[in-house]
RNA sequence: GGGCCCGUAGCGCAGCCUGGACAGCGCGGCAGCCUUCUAAGCUGUAGGUCGUGGGUUCAAAUCCCACCGGGCCCGCCA
């Protein structure tokens, strides 16, 4: 409705000033102070062609501008033309909210997207940083959702990377009985293994024997291999869902390499995207010649298929993607994995039924940022089969890694003991936990300290842009207090208690004279929908992150001065009003951002 | 040698795409507010050469160039 609103008047604006539509849209803003309820700054950009002073041709413009309903009156503030709106603005806004309710804010059908996360290899417990791409990814998806598109979320499992056969050989040859969450185990073997693997002679030959064959396929390695990585990622999904993290697909890259690797290469190869090589380093590789683009680079030129004619993580990578777009003929077959929290089951690769999924409109994949080359190379070849338009919609999301304060989280060395994203949610569930107020029964402290520990985590990751580093630290990744995902829910559950002492039904009052921090928090919530927008397509859910903590923060304040039910009924009716449309927004956004919404605190 | 990202208050961040009304927020500091819809809250206050230097512009945190500091990448690893 705003939106509309915002056309029309920008519609006006055009017919005065002789500037585009989209001219006139984009001079809109919504004004930071008491500036009104929407500024229009057309007057800078009409300045040089009139040769005149902004603030001259600004106060000449206010009689030429047309009525719209909502104006109340545009006066000229400097350059700037500052829009009032009627009380019948606010009256419609919050009947609109009221009548979308969990549907305000969605966008229309886009098409088919398939967003890629976190792809964590299946041989250890996830940690803060996979967390990091977790919560990204889920929540991009999310966005993109209500947004308008179709989203399918994949996780990819490299079944078939040393990792898994270091693993392996840890879990035959150590003799540990496999105990607790079966990830957190696996792990334990794999750093061992690792270690033994720097001096051992022989725990290097047997393990490459053993990615050997699972290579190969169709044998009990490969068998048990895979068993292994299921299990694996059966318990890394219970922390998954424990953060509200879903997918709809597990793709094992076993099930690549036999089902669409080959067809795709060949259709690589007879497209001259790549080349064999007949000389030099690269002689008897498949490579990308990037000279040209990346003319300065050390070493541009890409392998895709090494000289004993197995394919590189890249080579893999780039069929894999060719299948997400549609390009190929070969489809896996699926089977029922894990039934997830939300209700809807997660298929695996490996199965025997078809499923739809792939065929994107658009790909985004999650993917740290120091695969930016690689990407690249993917989206390269892309261009070069003719896939213009695909690779234009093949998006690297790049988020720079989580680091503890003085070092790395690495796999291998097990630095991310003590800092698995079960341990973050089992110590961000105590802390949350002890604030509870004493007179919620012990009953229901469990399940509210779950779903704000929860936020508090999601809410630490998500609200910073992905290309800045985080550094881990306990306070802030678990803070409950200020800007944090409790405080957010805590303005959601005050609204919701509003609403639920009381019988009555909201009702907006036209008669009602709205004040100055009821109209601030009613023009937040209209900026909803484009805020979904804008997110959806920079692919940035921090920015929602941001709005709903803006947002909390108006309602804070309208909570401390304006009393709902103990106003008289008018006021009381209309004020129910504010505090469900808050409730409507909010609640929308935190799903968006995968938070839990609790009923009480 | 080349490429990408980050640099905004003591600390952690938003704003940069699309230049414009005093650069916002949290933590921490200081001073207040609970017999009033939950104080995980609210109000006030102190705290800033927006890394540095140039340029473009009526106007630059925002665009362009150079430089400085930090990180990453250019592997027949993944």
């Amino acid at each position: 409705m705003f939106l509309k609103a915002k056309k029309e008047i920008s519609k006006i604006i055009a017919e005065a000033t002789g500037l585009t539509q989209e001219e006139a849209f984009s001079s809109l803003e919504m004004p930071k102070g008491e500036f009104g309820d929407l500024a229009c700054k057309a007057a800078f950009l009409l300045a040089p062609k009139e040769k005149k002073a902004p603030a001259q041709i600004a106060a000449e413009l206010i009689p030429k501008l047309k009525k719209h309903k909502f104006v109340e009156k545009a006066e000229a503030m400097g350059p700037y033309i500052n829009f009032f709106f009627t009380e019948k603005f606010y009256v419609d806004a919050l009947k609109d909210i009221m009548k979308k309710g969990k549907s305000y804010g969605k966008g229309k059908k886009k098409g088919k997207a398939m967003v890629e996360f976190p792809s964590v290899n299946p041989n250890k417990p996830w940690h803060a940083g996979h967390l990091r791409n977790a919560i990204l990814g889920d929540s991009v998806a999310r966005v993109l959702a209500h947004s308008g598109w179709d989203v399918e979320s994949i996780d990819y499992i490299d079944d078939l990377g040393l990792q898994v056969a270091q693993s392996l050989w840890g879990y035959m040859h150590l003799g540990n009985k496999p105990s607790g969450k079966f990830d957190h185990w696996l792990g334990a073997q794999y750093v061992e293994v690792a270690k033994r693997m720097e001096t051992d002679q022989k725990v290097q030959a047997e393990t490459r024997e053993l990615l050997k064959r699972m290579e190969e396929g169709n044998n009990d390695i490969s068998k048990k291999a895979r068993w292994l990585a299921e299990e694996c990622v059966k318990a890394q999904y219970a922390t998954d869902f424990s953060y509200s993290i879903f997918h709809s697909g597990l793709i094992f890259e076993s099930d690549i390499v036999h089902t669409i690797f080959h067809e795709g290469l060949d259709m690589v190869k007879e497209n001259n995207a790549i080349v064999l090589e007949k000389e030099g380093k690269n002689a008897g590789c498949w490579v990308v010649k990037l000279g040209e683009k990346f003319q300065k680079m050390q070493d541009p030129d890409k392998i895709l298929v090494r000289s004993d004619g197995t394919a590189t993580y890249t080579g893999k990578d780039l069929i894999f993607q060719l299948w997400k777009l549609g390009k190929l003929k070969g489809k896996f077959k699926y089977k029922p994995f894990i039934k997830q929290p939300n209700g809807e089951e997660a298929f695996a690769t490996g199965g025997t039924a078809p499923k739809p999924f792939g065929n994107s409109d658009m790909v985004v994949n999650v993917i740290g940022s120091e695969q930016i080359y690689p990407q690249e190379v993917i989206r390269e070849v892309l261009l070069r089969l003719g896939y213009g338009k695909d690779a234009a919609r093949y998006v690297h999301l790049a988020y720079e890694h989580v680091t503890l304060p003085d070092e790395k989280f690495s796999g291998r060395a097990g630095t991310w003991k003590g800092y698995t994203a079960d341990e973050l949610l089992e110590e961000s569930v105590r802390r949350a936990k002890e604030k509870i107020s004493k007179d919620v029964p012990e009953s229901e402290k469990d399940k509210i300290g779950r779903a704000v520990g929860e936020a508090a985590i999601r809410y630490s990751f998500v609200r910073t842009t992905p290309e800045k580093k985080l550094i881990f630290k306990w306070e802030e990744a678990l803070s409950l207090e200020g800007n944090s995902g409790p405080y957010l829910q805590y303005a959601y559950v005050r609204a919701r208690k509003i609403m639920e002492k009381t019988e009555e039904k909201p009702s907006i009052s036209a008669k009602y004279k709205f004040q100055p921090e009821e109209k601030k928090l009613i023009r937040e919530l209209c900026a909803f929908p484009e805020l979904v927008e804008r997110s959806a397509s920079a692919f940035r859910p921090h920015m929602l992150a941001d709005y709903s903590y803006m947002l909390s923060e108006l309602f804070s304040r309208f909570y401390n001065l304006c009393p709902v039910l103990k106003a008289e009924e008018d006021v009381r009716k209309t004020r129910l009003g504010i505090v469900k449309s808050f409730e409507t927004v909010l609640g929308n956004s935190l799903t968006l951002l995968g938070m839990p919404l609790p009923e009480k605190m």
